[in-house]
DNA sequence: GGAACCTTGACACGTCTCTGGTAAGGTTGG
DNA sequence: CCAACCTTACCAGAGACGTGTCAAGGTTCC
C-alpha cells in the first residue's frame, strides 16, 4: 500500500531524530506524519524533508522546537500575530536598524507595505 | 528626562510586575529601562505602557516571555526570520496525495480552519 | 503462530523558564 | 552619618521542554 511512506523507525534512521522525538514533534504540532489505517505513522518524503531540515534549523539558530512552534501559531493565529506585532512595534528605545511593520511579513502575498514607509520612527531619546 | 522616570519599585507598583520580574524582563530584552549616572534603573512612560501591555499580552494568549523574545529575534535577525518562514512555507501536512492511505484519526487543526476564514484567505503552496 | 514491528501511556532526569528570596555592596538625600 | 533605596549574584522551587526507557497491547507478515 504505502508507496515511499517510512515507518517511524526507518524515518527516525534517515532524519536524524528517534522514534520519540518524531512523536514530541508530531505533538508539538511542527510535522504530523499521515496514519495508516490501523494507525501507524507514515512519514513521505516531503515529512522527512521537513525533518531534516528542522534539524538543521534548530542547531543553526539554537532554537528549540518551542520556538518554531511558536512561530508556526505566528502564522496561523493572525490576532496573535498582530498582537504580538503591535506590541514589537512600539519599540522604546532600541535604535537599531530594524525596520518596523515589515519584519512579520511572513505568509508572503506581497511586498505592499503602504504603512512602512509612511510612519517615519520617532526622534529617539 | 528624570522627571516622569520612575525607579524599579515605583514601576512594579504601577506595572503589576515584581522588581525581580522587571530585572528578568530586561535581561530577556523584552523592556529595557535607561539608566541613571550611578547604574538605577530608569523607566518612563513608554516603558511602563510597554511593561502593562506585555502583561496583557502575555496573559491573552498564554504566552511566555521567552515567546515574545523570540517574536522580537524574529523581528531583529533577517536570516533568522527567512531561515523560519522558508521552513514553515514548506507544505506541512497538506494531503494532497496523502489522501490516499485514508486514515481516519486525523482530528485537530480546529482553529486552522476557523482563522482560515476569518482574516488569512492566502497561504497556500 | 510468533517475531518484529507499531501504538499510547507513564516514570525519570537534566535543563530552562519564571518567580521569589537573601547577601554584599554602592547611592541618595535628609 | 544613616536609613532607604539601588545594584549584581547566587540559591531555590514549581513547571515546562527535550529525551530516553519501559510496559501493555494491537498489526504485519512470513
Amino acid at each position: 500500500m504505502a508507496t515511499d511512506a517510512l515507518t517511524i523507525h526507518e524515518s527516525a534512521e534517515t532524519t536524524g531524530w528517534s522514534p520519540r522525538m518524531l512523536r514530541y514533534i508530531e505533538r508539538s504540532g511542527l510535522v504530523v506524519p499521515a496514519r495508516s489505517a490501523s494507525g501507524y505513522r507514515l512519514y513521505g518524503a516531503a515529512e522527512l524533508q521537513r525533518l531534516r531540515t528542522l534539524r538543521e534549523l534548530l542547531e543553526r539558530f539554537e532554537l528549540g522546537l518551542s520556538d518554531v512552534a511558536f512561530a508556526q501559531r505566528l502564522g496561523e493565529d493572525a490576532e496573535l500575530r498582530g498582537a504580538v506585532e503591535e506590541w514589537l512595534e512600539a519599540e522604546p528605545a532600541r535604535p537599531e536598524h530594524v525596520a518596523a511593520g515589515d519584519w512579520l511579513g511572513w505568509e508572503q502575498d506581497k511586498h505592499q507595505k503602504l504603512l512602512a514607509a509612511a510612519a517615519t520612527p520617532p526622534a529617539n531619546v
